[in-house]
DNA sequence: CTGCACGCCGATCTTGACCTCCACGGCTAT
DNA sequence: ATAGCCGTGGAGGTCAAGATCGGCGTGCAG
């Protein structure tokens, strides 16, 4: 979060920024209209006059709408990267690990602005540079479950990169749903009752595992 | 242009059709340019030359680019529900069901065309008859997910609702995941793997509801 | 005081894609 | 067979949106 910015609220039309700054201010406003419209629905002048600013300071900053929305995307890829590898390096006790990063994708889903939509509901996919960086964050995230998962059931890579991607993806599609309803149920507890689901599921499989300390749970 | 435009499936460049056969093949030939390049990147141009017709004659069969998207979108999206529907009926045997779910998806994917990208990762979801159409369908499969989960789990129904869109939601990540990494693993074994994942999760939960054992763990 | 540099703005250009207007050719009725 | 009709085809209009060029005002050095 900046600390000084003067953010919304007297936006007089004739103020000068540092090229930092602007830039920083310009990129804030790039991103709600991004969010709020999407990429193709999105000018460069409804931007500009979020940021209230003229279309040629925006030129001046970015070469052009791809690379203003790859700078967002990039952002904001990393930041989701993070907060999952995060969540799975917070504790060695695998059930808590599960529920960590149900609640890291919640966390990220519901951060301000919705910047999650430029991830997950980017309409830009057919770009090649957009396509990339999504499907490497995607795929990165779904590595570093399953690096986990591989090493506690003895699956191999291919097999715990699928059920890495499955929970993955459950975290991501819940946490919008949850987001996009208005459902009553409260984050922790949808978490909860995600994290119950998964784990179960996942803690079934040791099957080739040599001994299950993890059997405690078992039903 | 004077060589014989006799490509494939005998498409001279002349033939008069009947107008609901036209229509189809219209149907066919936006289909496979809508895949290829998304909604955005799609030109009238492209369709009407993929079929071997004018822009003319395009425009006489449907309104617009728009209408045009429309009635693929709301063709597979009925063929979306309808398979998972018809999984879900197909067997008494709960574990079945998760199975044949879980096959239904990737059967629904593999499908001829990809069509499933119009509505898996569709670039038009700001227009909002798009949206409304996306949103629909995969409420109503979550539905009839959930009216089972809820039959025998006793959950309610903003609970079994937000198990119903995880597991839908497992089902077509990990279906595109597959299709898309040229993974090893076969198909049958990866469902398997899923449905393993998936029912040991959900069968976890209060089965046999009325009777109290409830948790008897913390979470 | 005066010139200079810098950041900003109004107005404009161009591209590209959706959507129609004038000529051509095969089918049918008498 | 011939005249008419209707669907096809290529060329063009329109418009939105990304990208850019000559002025303007402010602050500072000399």
């Amino acid at each position: 979060m900046s600390a000084i910015e003067q953010t919304e609220a007297a936006r007089p039309r004739g103020t000068r920024l540092p090229r930092r700054a602007r830039r920083n201010q310009l990129l804030g406003a790039a991103q709600e209209v991004f969010v709020a419209q999407g990429y193709h629905s999105a000018a460069m002048d409804d931007i500009a006059e979020r940021a209230g600013v003229s279309k040629p300071v925006l030129y001046q900053h970015f070469p052009g709408k791809l690379e203003l929305y790859l700078a967002l995307l990039d952002q904001h890829c990393e930041s989701l990267l993070h907060a999952v590898r995060t969540a799975l390096a917070s504790t060695s006790d695998n059930k808590l690990r599960v529920a960590a990063t149900m609640d890291a994708y919640f966390a990220y889903v519901e951060d301000e602005g919705g910047a999650f939509r430029l991830v997950f509901e980017s309409d830009l996919t057919n770009e090649p540079a957009v396509r990339e960086r999504v499907d490497r964050v995607s795929l990165q995230c779904a590595e570093a479950i399953s690096e986990v998962i591989a090493e506690d059931t003895g699956l191999s890579t291919d097999e715990s990169m699928l059920l890495a991607v499955g929970l993955g993806g459950v975290s991501q599609v819940v946490a919008r749903y949850w987001l996009s309803s208005e459902s009553p149920i409260p984050r922790d507890t949808a978490v909860s009752l995600l994290t119950s689901l998964a784990w179960r599921g996942i803690a079934g499989f040791p099957l080739h595992a040599v001994e299950g300390q993890l059997s405690a749970e078992g039903h």
